[in-house]
RNA sequence: GGGCCGUUAGCUCAGCUGGUAGAGCAGCUGACUCUUAAUCAGCGGGUCGGAGGUUCGAUCCCUCCACGGCUCACCA
């Protein structure tokens, strides 16, 4: 931490004179009757004459974040959790002693006011002050009036200061919870119910991801921060309940980026008896439903693109939207061809890939960057969904869609697998991968085979990356906008 | 991890060709009882991200390092 500055040596000093003169710098509780947003809303339609006539007394709490002294009066705002609101201070009102106090206080602290209200020349709705007291003393300078805090990496490291002279950030995060409250709605109002699984895992699974790694000392074993929390959902689905979700946090130990935090917040839910066609209504429906309730509009605006989310959305199957950007019909099933197509496109191959994963690198150069509008992306090579159940007409692609929005992933959904012996040698394929130097291929579960083998009910699955959503239904150009404190280099 | 850019007062930013730093806000002192970017007068505040190097002399040029941003790679 750097040294205490002048400006903040002057507050200790005044913090060491308030508690000289016997008033304590650190209330404790105090009893707001209202809050500023309640004064304004509630007060809005009442006249100057009106709160001369009948005077309305209030206290309220907050924090000074204004102030424009005369000799022996002064304004300020104070900021609460709902809002501002200004404050009239006179000497005639609060008496010599008060006044003194008051002229200890700084844009920072924080205090509890009792008044009444007034309307300035001006009109604005204002409480004169009778009395108040000090609930914190402040002893370090907020950033200034005019231009506020922009530097990023003090918006990021000290995210307090950043919500206190932000207000449009602390709206962000609003609207992410309300948005995750919306979602739990929509969830529970269909019978889902909501279930925690371990974050700690001996076999990281249920994505393609490199992990963190820990160690436990009393059981003395590796466990590893869980990328996602699928195969523990599908063993739910085993164990008899029939409609779960997970709202929570995954980890994944690689590079950090605008699109990238190391921990991240994803829904999965699973659904039995259902196949990834429901859900492709269902993500419509939740969606829009989402964004109604929290936007009250299905049309938004993302980094200058006008963007709907009133259902229904494009669909188009995997091959087609390749197909659709050019790419010809040899390299869809030929892999030498679709090897050398993909590293023309820019693709990085190591050699050895399937069909399906170089199909893949095309998808992700050619066709990912253009979804702009809402797209599902149906029927996914087998190769590069290992959880997912096959086609019956083709078992080369699988029952799963992707969710593409503004050329992103803000969802990835599938039939499950339950098929314990297809599931096994999926899993025999991932190994093999992985022991080619695919660090990020599945490892095998035997635990999770055991549970297929008592038979898990056919079930369609899904998850949805809530940072993402939370990015699109906010206009957030990057992920560190919407993580309240995203993860940094340690500060020097 | 690679490339590009950035880091100057508490905050937001200037700083020319290399000659040891400025503004506004915030702060302090004084004046001022309806201001809201309050006003007026005065004052203080800097390891110019860090360490080396070049130079008579470095905020400025070079090297390395740290942190951040964008971007590529990896991924969701």
């Amino acid at each position: 931490m750097e040294d205490y500055n002048e400006l903040i040596q002057q507050r200790f000093k005044k913090l060491a004179e308030i508690r000289e003169s016997g008033i304590k710098p650190y209330a404790g509780k105090f009893d707001a009757t209202t809050s500023a947003q309640a004064l304004n809303d509630g007060h809005q339609a009442a006249s100057k004459e009106d709160l001369e006539k009948n005077r309305v007394t209030v206290s309220i709490a907050g924090r000074i974040v204004a102030l424009r002294s005369f000799g022996k009066a002064c304004f300020a705002h104070v900021q609460d959790g709902s809002g501002r609101i200004q404050l009239y201070f006179q000497k005639n009102t609060l008496g010599e002693e008060a006044f003194f106090l008051f002229k200890k206080l700084d844009i920072g602290d924080f205090i509890g006011v009792k008044g009444f209200l007034f309307r300035t020349r001006t009109n604005e709705l204002t409480i004169e002050v009778e009395s108040f007291v000090l609930l914190s003393k402040s002893l370090r300078p907020l950033p200034e009036k005019w231009h506020g805090l922009t530097d990023v990496e003090i918006r990021y490291r000290q995210r307090y200061v950043d919500l206190i002279v932000n207000p449009e950030v602390k709206n962000v995060f609003v609207m992410r919870t309300r948005i995750v409250q919306a979602m739990r709605t929509f969830l529970n109002s269909r019978g889902f119910l909501e279930v925690e699984t371990p974050m700690m895992q001996s076999i990281p699974g249920g994505a393609t991801a490199r992990p963190f790694k820990t160690h436990h000392n009393a059981l003395g074993m590796d466990l590893y921060l869980r990328i996602a929390p699928e195969l523990y959902l599908k063993r739910l689905l085993v164990g008899g309940f029939e409609r779960v979700y997970e709202i929570n946090r995954n980890f994944r130990n690689e590079g950090i980026s605008t699109r990238h935090n190391p921990e991240f917040t994803m829904l999965e839910f699973y659904m039995a008896y259902a196949d990834y066609r429901d859900l492709i209504a269902m993500t419509e429906e939740m969606i829009s439903s989402i964004a109604t309730d929290v936007l009250g509009a299905t049309e938004i605006e993302y980094e200058g693109q006008k963007i709907s989310l009133a259902a229904p959305w494009k669909k188009v199957t995997y091959l087609d939207s390749l197909r659709e950007a050019g790419v010809p019909e040899e390299v869809l099933s030929d892999a030498d061809k679709a090897r050398e197509y993909a590293k023309k496109a820019g693709a990085t191959l190591k050699g050895g890939e399937p069909l399906g994963k170089l199909l893949n690198e095309v998808f992700e150069a050619k066709v990912e960057p253009n979804l702009i509008q809402p797209t599902f992306v149906t029927d996914y090579p087998t190769d590069i969904s290992p959880l997912s159940k096959r086609r019956d007409d083709d078992p080369r692609f699988v029952e799963r869609f992707e969710l593409f929005v503004m050329g992103r992933e803000m969802a990835n959904a599938f039939s499950e697998l339950n098929d314990p012996v297809d599931q096994k040698e999926r899993f025999q394929k991932q190994v093999a991968e992985r022991e080619a130097g695919d660090e990020e291929a599945h490892q095998m579960d035997e635990d999770f085979i055991r549970a297929l083998e008592y038979g898990m009910p056919p079930a369609a699955g899904e998850g949805i990356g809530i940072d993402r959503l939370v990015m699109l239904l906010t206009g957030s150009s990057s992920i560190r906008d919407v993580i309240l404190f995203p993860q940094m280099k340690k500060e020097k």
